[in-house]
RNA sequence: GGGCGAAUAGCUCAGCUGGUUAGAGCGCCUGUCUUACACACAGGAAGUCGGGGGUUCGAAUCCCUCUUCGCCCACCA
């Protein structure tokens, strides 16, 4: 970076030519924990009996070994945004963050280094393993917590909570007892879906689907009594024939009713097995037959059910060829231990060489991969703990179709709807040893069972010895708790519970829309009576420029912390929250940071620049509070500015819209207002850099550069409208707005703008003051100026005159016009470097530079010969496709169909506009004329 | 197989219930160190709003259809 070449007539002594991120950040953040900016005090809320209404938001726990990308930057910064918002604007806000002992992740890691000195966890044994997890955590996780501080997450760190932790596992424990002591956790045996490598089961929502080109074995099993005879079945996965206990087809396909009941030899293990009918074969697929192999497969298992057949495994848990006691004989010796897919191919093979293997056929379909490690999941016959959740749906569905809850996008929402009305039980058992552990005890001595909360010392039946299931808890049943876990709940007298729950906003990704959020709104309803948030904000994934997902394997990723180090954590937050549509992905560029960011990193510096400009222009001095200005004192800028001010405040309340709903229960009209940050963005940049920063501080540099009271008004004016700017702006970058709202004359020492109150509209000033037609003068003369190339030191006369031609009553902006030639003029010939001369009468045209502005034109006399020829068609074309427009114009105005149907507003605003048109035509006609046109 | 979303300037995207001459940032072109800012200022070029139909006084916006991407859900072997 270089200084700049010029020297500042004077310069704050602590306000460097420069904004340094880095040398600020930190200072300012550890400002802000020391005075406990952050700190949500529940006895001020009016649920006991303060008088600020309480905002709260929970944290999406990152995994405790997570380290942040962008993707958590993106998370957070939305909810940093809403929480500095609402604690800005009076609310009693607490953010409250904290990690998630994320089981299968977490133990995937410890694995891996296990893996590394050549062992397995069962080399260490589950208490070893445990020990270790927990020592890894302990010393190296949540180290994402303070790479959120470096983005200036303005969480509660006094209430950091983990789900692994004592508190948080007597929550777990009490939610598991209670469903289980309602009838709602069950112990189902059961296809579920299993990761061979994880050795674990899954949920539904963990087996994710994957398309891929797989093949269609067309397989003949031939009849046991004919083998001359048999049936072709068809299937993608021929190594689970072994576990075949029948062939089905329908009772009412006609071509095999007459085989139902006989035998079929199996290939391969040569085992006969029965040919069964069931409604299950559709007639249409295939041959029409299809293998039954119970313990591998969902819809198998419904059939052998239906028909009491055995259920052999005939696979380990490993995903090799073998077998339990249930299946002795199915497996042959060549095939026990091989994997999986080899023994496909082996069967292949075979199947082919003895004259079996019909055909194959390639077949695109989706095969279930574990969401953590990418396995392809193997569908396995097992017991495990389900809980019932039809029961806990009805609630949660009707929160949100009573407008208890929203979704944003509001696309979600029938998503959501669609998933509860479909809801299967959720499998919670796992076979990991990282998690909260299944709290049920065995008796085997009594055969007693129950789940407790508290371990016992004995069988509370026969007082004999008990054992703890060996199953831990999926890691979702932990976080689906968190809203309400981390408030204090089970103990329902806790102060965070009774002042902060039901909380507000819930920020994420729509991927955890079922994992999550559905389930946090079941545990709502079912432990606290109510949903835990008003509004679902689910924000869109950050992709590169080529959309796809960043990730760590593809390479694409950004590291949030080294933007922080290159840019500051201003301009990681401006990039993202100013391009964060409603529900849309977050395109970065990981390729081209300078692209990305120099954008933030540009507006922190204008902010800066501004600052600088007012206090060594304007003088660090106190400035008279603006209410105390007497308006008829403010001038023409003074009355825009402050307009505009007004203006975006409500811009950006309307953005970020309600923060709650009117009445507990979203309108029809609320229910997808607000939340459109990037608006609120685009509104307060605008105001700040091209309305304050462009006009105003130009316009008034004359002003605050002389003295006397007109510069204590413009001081006056120009600190207020940057404070309110500075405050608008600060949920978005936090920390330069804070470092320059410090500096602002009149500051007190220790106080804060993180807590600085939300800027109101205080309706002084008004729109109507004709600035915007100094603005268009000025923009038109510099058109000029620029269009014929005249040097931008030259000093050139500007005659103005209103054209002859011109009907008064058509043009509204005479009389202002007049006036701010009048008022403005100094403005004007500052801003353009012209001299202004009023004129009666067209004079010279012909060797003018020539333009129209508001009704009136502009003639800049020039020493040289204008080239009248082409100044003459510019404006006859200018002329002619204004005529165009007018037409269309007209022609709409005089449909009764839209004087009948159009908002009378319109209405006005196009007669408005026609009127407005009308008199530039009129200019221009005269202009055309004068320039020898017809 | 079912459902949803997207397609607007070279790039990333706004444009919310149809109603200014379709906008912003970056990039591009021209000029400028104009005493806050060259991470800036002034001016400018650039879009048949994916294609085709339709509704309407009026369509980027609503309807139909096609194309191309993307996402979610799903027990058809």
């Amino acid at each position: 970076m270089t200084a700049s070449a010029r020297t500042p007539r004077s310069q704050p002594a602590d306000l460097p030519a420069q904004y340094d991120p880095a040398a600020t950040e930190r200072e300012l953040y550890a400002q802000w924990t020391r005075a406990g900016v952050f700190t949500a005090h529940p006895e001020r809320t009016t649920r006991a009996g303060g008088d600020a209404e309480p905002f709260t938001i929970v944290m999406p726990p990152p995994n405790v070994t997570a380290i942040l990308h962008v993707g958590h930057g993106l998370n957070n910064t939305v909810q940093d945004v809403l929480i500095r918002w609402r604690r800005m604007a009076g609310d009693e806000a607490l953010w409250l963050p904290g990690t998630d002992h994320a089981g299968i992740a977490t133990q995937n890691v410890i694995e891996k280094q296990l893996a590394t000195e050549g062992k397995t966890r069962y080399d260490l044994g589950r208490d070893a393993f445990v020990a270790r997890t927990e020592e890894f955590v302990r010393t190296t996780g949540g180290e994402i917590l303070d790479q959120l501080k470096a983005i200036g997450s303005s969480c509660d760190w006094t209430r950091t909570r983990y789900t692994l932790s004592p508190e948080l596992s007597v929550a777990v424990r009490e939610a598991f007892v209670r469903l289980y002591d309602d009838g709602l956790i069950y112990r189902g045996h059961r296809v579920i879906h299993w990761c061979p490598r994880c050795l674990t089961s899954l949920s539904d929502e963990e087996a994710e689907h994957v398309e891929e080109e797989g093949k269609l074995y067309h397989i003949m099993y031939s009849l046991a009594d004919d083998p001359s005879q048999g049936l072709t079945v068809a299937t993608t996965r021929p190594e689970t024939l072994l576990g075949d206990v029948a062939v089905a087809v329908n009772p009412d396909d006609d071509r095999y009713r007459a085989l139902v009941g006989r035998m079929v030899t199996l290939p391969v293990s040569g085992i006969r097995i029965p040919i069964i009918a069931d409604e299950y074969a559709d007639p249409a697929f295939g041959t029409g037959v299809v293998k039954i192999t119970p313990a591998h497969d969902p819809n198998d298992f419904e059939v052998g059910m239906r028909h009491k057949l055995a259920m052999p495994v005939i696979m380990t848990p490993e995903g090799t060829m073998g077998e339990g006691a249930d299946a002795s004989g199915r497996v042959p010796a060549k095939l026990r231990g091989v994997d999986r897919f080899a023994a496909r191919a082996m069967i292949v093979d075979e199947l082919r060489a003895d004259g079996s293997l019909i055909k194959v056929e390639s077949h695109r379909h989706s095969v279930r991969h574990c969401y953590r490690c990418d396995t392809v999941v193997e569908p396995r016959l097992s017991d495990q703990w389900f809980v019932r959740m039809k029961p806990l749906a009805e609630p949660a569905l009707e929160a949100v179709r009573s407008g208890r809850t929203r979704i944003l996008p509001e696309r979600h929402e029938a998503v959501y709807v669609n998933w509860l009305e479909g809801i299967r039980d959720w499998n919670i058992s796992r076979q990991l040893w990282w998690g909260h552990r299944v709290p049920v005890f065995y008796c085997d001595a009594c055969k007693w069972q129950g789940a407790l909360r508290e371990d016992p010392l004995g069988c509370p039946n026969c007082d004999g010895t008990v054992r703890q299931d060996d199953d831990v808890l999926d890691t979702w049943f932990s976080s689906w708790l968190w809203p309400i876990s981390t408030l204090g709940w089970p103990n329902e007298a806790a102060a965070d519970l009774r002042a902060f729950y039901p909380g507000d906003v819930l920020v994420t990704a729509p991927e955890i829309l079922f994992f999550w959020v559905a389930r946090m709104m079941m545990a709502g309803y079912r432990f606290m009576g109510d949903a835990p948030f008003h509004t679902v904000y689910l924000h869109g994934t950050a992709r590169d420029t080529q959309h796809r997902k960043m990730s760590k394997s593809l390479g694409n990723g950004i590291d949030p912390i080294d933007v922080v180090a290159r840019y500051g954590a201003d301009a990681l937050r401006w990039t993202i929250v100013s391009g964060l549509g409603m529900g849309a992905d977050a395109i970065f560029d990981p390729a081209d940071l300078e692209k990305t960011f120099a954008p933030g990193r540009n507006f922190a510096t204008k902010l800066w620049n501004i600052a600088r400009f007012l206090l060594t222009t304007a003088g660090d001095e106190a400035v008279a509070p603006i209410d105390s200005i007497d308006e008829s004192r403010l001038t023409r800028a003074d009355r825009w500015i402050l307009s505009r001010l007004d203006i975006a405040i409500a811009e950006c309340d309307a953005a970020l819209g309600p923060s709650r709903a009117a009445g507990g229960r979203w309108a029809e009209g609320d229910r997808r207002a607000g939340m459109r940050l990037n608006e609120y963005a685009e509104s307060a940049r605008r105001f700040v850099w091209n309305e304050l920063a462009d006009w105003y501080v130009e316009a008034s540099k004359s002003r605050l550069q002389g003295s006397g009271t007109d510069r204590d008004v413009a001081r006056a004016v120009l600190v207020h409208a940057f404070d309110q700017a500075l405050r608008l702006l600060h949920p978005i970058v936090p920390f330069i707005t804070e470092a320059l709202w410090q500096r602002l004359p009149g500051h007190v020492n220790g106080e804060f703008i993180a807590n600085a109150a939300w800027p109101v509209r205080r309706g002084i000033g008004d729109e109507s003051t004709g600035f915007d037609l100094v603005q268009e003068v000025i923009v038109r003369i510099r058109q000029l100026r620029s269009d014929f190339a005249i040097v931008p030191g030259k000093a050139v006369t500007v005659h103005v005159f209103r054209s002859g031609a011109a009907n008064p009553d058509n043009d509204a902006n005479a009389p202002i016009f007049d006036a701010i030639l009048r008022d403005e003029q100094a403005t004007i010939e500052r801003l353009t470097r012209a001299t202004l001369s009023p004129t009666a009468a067209p004079a010279g045209v012909p060797n003018a530079k020539v333009a129209v502005a508001g009704g009136a034109t502009l003639a800049m006399l020039l020493d040289g010969a204008v080239d009248v020829e082409r100044e003459r068609t510019k404006y006859a074309r200018e002329l002619a496709e204004l005529e165009r427009q007018l037409d269309s114009l007209e022609k709409r105005l005089a449909s009764p169909g839209f004087t009948g149907k159009a908002k009378p507003e319109v209405v006005e605003s196009e007669r408005a506009k026609l009127a407005q048109w009308s008199a530039k035509r009129e200019h221009l006609v005269a202009l055309v004329q004068s320039l020898g046109g017809s």
